[in-house]
DNA sequence: ATGGCCATAGTGTATGGA
């Protein structure tokens, strides 16, 4: 089984990106965060035509989260339920017998910010659900994919040293993921041997993608018994060299 | 040179992203 998470920043535009990569890159269950788009405009029947069911939960402008599936979508669950957010970042659905969450962690802006804040509680609400949630699947695994917006360690930073305290690489993100990691998650993509300064996100500006100055914010994290089926992980940079590319790669896990 | 982009809403320019 092969799963993989994306940020498309905007569906609308990368509806093409997003078909022509699946036919490259067949997957099972695909997460995708940005979609920007309202449930009403979601390109339900070009997703089916690819082979795939989908569920989602949009709004209008931001965010927006999404799960593609070559096999059956059950169990669908919008945004987390212990925590009340109008924004549109969290979906969760069980797929062969495996839990999926789909998140959108929230970028954050700044340190010391309101944004800064709201990223933190909302960090610390989807610690308390997802410990719920490992209990209840611990035995057939969870895997929760998407967009962290945060850089877990200095590697994962392409200067390490101008972004030092900045948001995605501040202590308190960086606490925040690790309290996830504690519940018993992986980050799958440090299960194997990878090249130094892998990045999944480049920024636009100051050719960010050309000169690799990028961050590696997006991630799948595995719960054990996922973790032991993982032969490996991959962050997929062909789609950011394509025209009008998102700002995000894709990254791909393999289970056994 | 220390800046350079992009998507959205909406029609000039602000906001958010990371």
């Amino acid at each position: 089984m092969k799963i993989a998470t994306w940020n498309v920043n905007s569906l609308k535009v990368r509806l093409p990106h997003l078909l022509r990569w699946l036919e490259e890159n067949p997957v099972d269950v695909l997460c995708l965060q940005e979609t920007k788009l309202t449930d009403d405009k979601f390109p339900i029947s070009e997703i089916n035509s690819a082979g795939y069911q989908v569920v989602f939960s949009g709004q209008k402008t931001y965010n927006g989260v999404a799960i593609l599936s070559r096999l059956p979508i059950s169990d669908v669950v919008k945004n987390n339920p212990r925590y009340s957010d109008e924004q549109q970042r969290i979906l969760a659905a069980t797929v062969g017998g495996v839990r999926f969450i789909c998140a959108y962690v929230p970028n954050g802006q700044a340190v010391d910010t309101d944004k800064y804040v709201y990223k933190l509680a909302w960090l610390a609400a989807l610690r308390e659900w997802l410990a719920e949630e490992m209990i209840t699947h611990a035995d057939q695994g969870l895997a929760i994919l998407g967009d962290y917006n945060i850089a877990p360690e200095d590697r994962d930073v392409h200067d390490p040293v101008a972004w030092a305290g900045q948001v995605l690489c501040s202590d308190k993100e960086r606490a925040a993921l690790t309290g996830l990691m504690d519940l018993g998650l992986t980050d799958s993509y440090r299960m194997f041997e990878q090249l130094d300064k892998s990045f999944s996100w480049w920024d636009y500006r100051m050719l960010g993608f050309q000169k690799n100055k990028g961050l590696r914010i997006d991630h799948i994290l595995l719960s054990a018994a996922l973790a032991k089926r993982c032969t490996a992980c991959t962050i997929d940079r062909a789609p950011r060299k394509w025209e009008q590319p998102s700002d995000h790669a894709p990254v791909i896990a393999t289970l056994s």
